[in-house]
DNA sequence: GAATGGATTGTCT
DNA sequence: GACAATCCATTCA
């Protein structure tokens, strides 16, 4: 169950990939909507975006933190290949952590995400209310408001959300 | 053909 | 609170 997103919306967003103009690299935010735009960032973690439609402009929304659902043992496994035990709130808590869980890697580029392997379904706001603020992470673009995620939810990534033992 | 810089995370002080 | 790890698309010569 997806927590937390961020929206990255039209080359007038300096911190949207499209920034720059069309590039091999953000092809798929011009393309067509539904699609999942995965990249890998400071060359450790994959990231996944849902490609949307904006108005004709490039657009995608970053999932940034997941509740745990299903699957919860195979994802252990993806997340500590070790065997450590890795709190179920923070299994997919932030970015980098959830593709990770998910085995989502570079080859899941472009996948359709209403026909696919990996798909997004919409089961409606399942409780909570959705709190909006800065971008996350980013040097620039900050002052747009456009990260969203559940309020106090324990699987929201930031530093603030994170709980105190 | 070589240099540059991240939509992050985990570890160390 | 500071910083290293790590790779590929972009940018510049």
């Amino acid at each position: 169950m997806i927590v937390e997103t961020e929206a990255y919306i039209g080359e007038d967003d300096p911190a949207c990939h499209a920034a720059p103009g069309p590039t091999r690299r953000n092809a798929p935010l011009y393309g067509p909507p539904g699609l999942a735009y995965v990249y890998l960032n400071y060359g450790i973690h994959y990231l996944v975006n849902a490609v949307t439609e904006a108005e004709g402009h490039p657009a995608a929304v970053l999932i940034r933190a997941l509740q745990p659902v299903e699957g919860l043992a195979l994802m252990q496994t993806r997340r500590a290949p070790d065997g450590h035990h890795i709190d179920d709130d923070d299994l997919c808590r932030g970015p980098g952590n959830l593709t990770r869980a998910l085995g989502i890697m570079l080859t899941d580029n472009l996948l359709d995400l209403t026909s696919s392997n990996l798909v997004v379904e919409d089961r409606g706001l399942t409780g909570g209310k959705v709190a909006w603020g800065s971008r996350i992470g980013i040097r620039v673009g900050v002052e747009k408001p456009w990260r969203c995620w559940v309020e106090g939810h324990p699987s929201v990534s930031g530093a603030k959300a994170r709980r105190r033992t």
